[in-house]
DNA sequence: CTCTATTTTCAGGAATATCTGAAAATTGGA
DNA sequence: TCCAATTTTCAGATATTCCTGAAAATAGAG
C-alpha cells in the first residue's frame, strides 16, 4: 500500500469495518482512499495506492457506482475517468442509507406483508404471524421516521439530532400548552403516525 | 428444513438478509427460528428445524449469546438448555444497535480520534484529516442522538419516531414562542449538542 | 475507419468462511 | 465418586468469496 501513514491507517480500518458490514474489504478500501483524496483519482492511481490488481479496482468501482457513492469526473484532454466522493458527508450517508434500505429493508417488508396475508394453518403459524406483525410494524415505524427526516435540509437535521431526546421535553411542553381534552394518555402504539 | 411453510419462508429470507449484514447465514436462520417459535427451543429442536449439524447449532447459539440476543431458559428436571428471544422486539433492536455500536462504531471513533491527534506531514495528510474530522463529527452527532434517545421508554420512543420531522415544526413553534434575542440564526453545526 | 489507451469481463487460482463428525469437556443426578 | 446426557471444541472437508492475468470490449483522437 502506497499512501501517507495517516491515510493508510484509515484505509485499513475502513476496509476492515466494511468487511463486517457485508462489504468487500477491497471495495471499502477503495472508497476510503477516494474519501480522503484531495482530488478525484483514476483507476491506476487507486491501483498504485492500494497495491491491488487493475481488474479488482475496476470491479470495485463498478460496485461503488451501483451504490451511487461516486462522483465520476472527466478531465479535458484525458481519456481516463476519475472518481471522487461527494463533498457533503451528509449526502454520502443519505445515499448509503437509501441504498441499504432499497436492498434490504424493502424486500423484507415485501416478504413480511406477503406472509401476513396468508391464513395460518396451525397454532405455530398463527404465533409466527403475530411475531412478524410486530416486526413489520417496527420496521414501518423506523422507515417512516427516516423517510420523513430524510427530507429535512442538513441544517435542520443536525438541529434535530442535536436535540436528541430533549424534543420529548418540548413535546410535553406543547401538550401542556395545548392540552387535549383526553388528558395525558395520547397513545401512539400502533403504526399510524397521526396527522 | 422442517418447519411450517410460513416459518420456513421467513427463516430463509432472514438468513439471506443476515448474510448481507456480515452475519453468518445459519446464525441468522437460528435467530429467525427462535424469533417465531412459540416457546424456547433446545439445540436439537433447532437441528431438527433447520436440518444442520448439531455442532453448527452450538456455534451459532454461542455467537448469538455473545451478541446478548438470547434468553436462555432452564426447564425443571431437564438437563438441556432452551433458548428464546426477548418478547419485546424493541429490546431486541436496542441490543442489536448497542452491540453493533460497541463493535464497529466505538473502535472507529477511537481510530479517528487517534488520527486527528497526529500532526499532518503533508498537504495530503492535512486534507485527509479535514475529511476525517467531518466524519468524526457526524458519527458523534449520530451516536449522541442514539445515546440520548435510547434512554427513552419505548412508549416515548414510538411517539418520537411517529412524529418524524414534525418535531421540527414544534421546535419552530417553540423558538417563536420563546424568541431568542439573536433572532432566527441559532446555529447547531458544530458537534456540541448544547445544554 | 484505424489505432491505441483505457476499461471491462471472466475463467480459474487463492484465500476465507462455513460446516461437519468425532472426540473431548462439562454437568447434574445417583 | 461415577455415569450418562448434553454441550463444546476443533481438524479437516466443503463451499463461498475474492482476486488476478489474459483476453475482449470500448471509446476517443487522428
Amino acid at each position: 500500500m502506497n499512501l501517507p501513514p495517516l491515510c493508510e491507517a484509515f484505509v485499513l480500518h475502513f476496509g476492515e469495518m466494511g468487511s463486517r458490514w457485508g462489504i468487500n474489504r477491497t471495495v471499502g478500501q477503495i472508497y476510503a482512499v477516494l474519501f480522503v483524496a484531495e482530488k478525484p483519482l483514476c483507476a491506476d492511481e487507486i491501483v498504485e495506492a492500494l497495491g491491488i490488481s487493475r481488474s479488482n479496482v475496476s470491479m470495485g468501482l463498478k460496485e461503488l457506482q451501483n451504490w451511487n457513492l461516486l462522483k465520476p469526473k472527466h478531465v479535458q484532454g484525458d481519456r481516463r475517468e476519475f472518481f471522487g466522493t461527494p463533498d457533503d458527508i451528509y449526502a454520502i450517508v443519505r445515499t448509503l442509507v437509501d441504498e441499504r434500505k432499497k436492498r434490504e429493508i424493502d424486500p423484507t417488508l415485501t416478504i413480511l406483508r406477503e406472509l401476513l396475508m396468508q391464513s395460518p394453518g396451525s397454532d405455530a403459524e398463527r404465533h409466527a404471524q403475530a411475531r412478524l406483525k410486530e416486526m413489520h410494524e417496527l420496521i414501518e415505524l423506523m422507515t417512516g421516521w427516516y423517510a420523513d427526516v430524510q427530507k429535512l435540509e442538513t441544517e435542520r437535521l443536525i438541529q434535530l439530532l442535536s436535540m436528541g431526546s430533549k424534543v420529548v421535553k418540548v413535546l410535553e411542553m406543547k401538550d401542556r400548552l395545548f392540552a387535549l381534552p383526553g388528558g395525558k394518555g395520547r397513545r401512539a402504539t400502533s403504526s399510524q403516525a397521526g396527522g
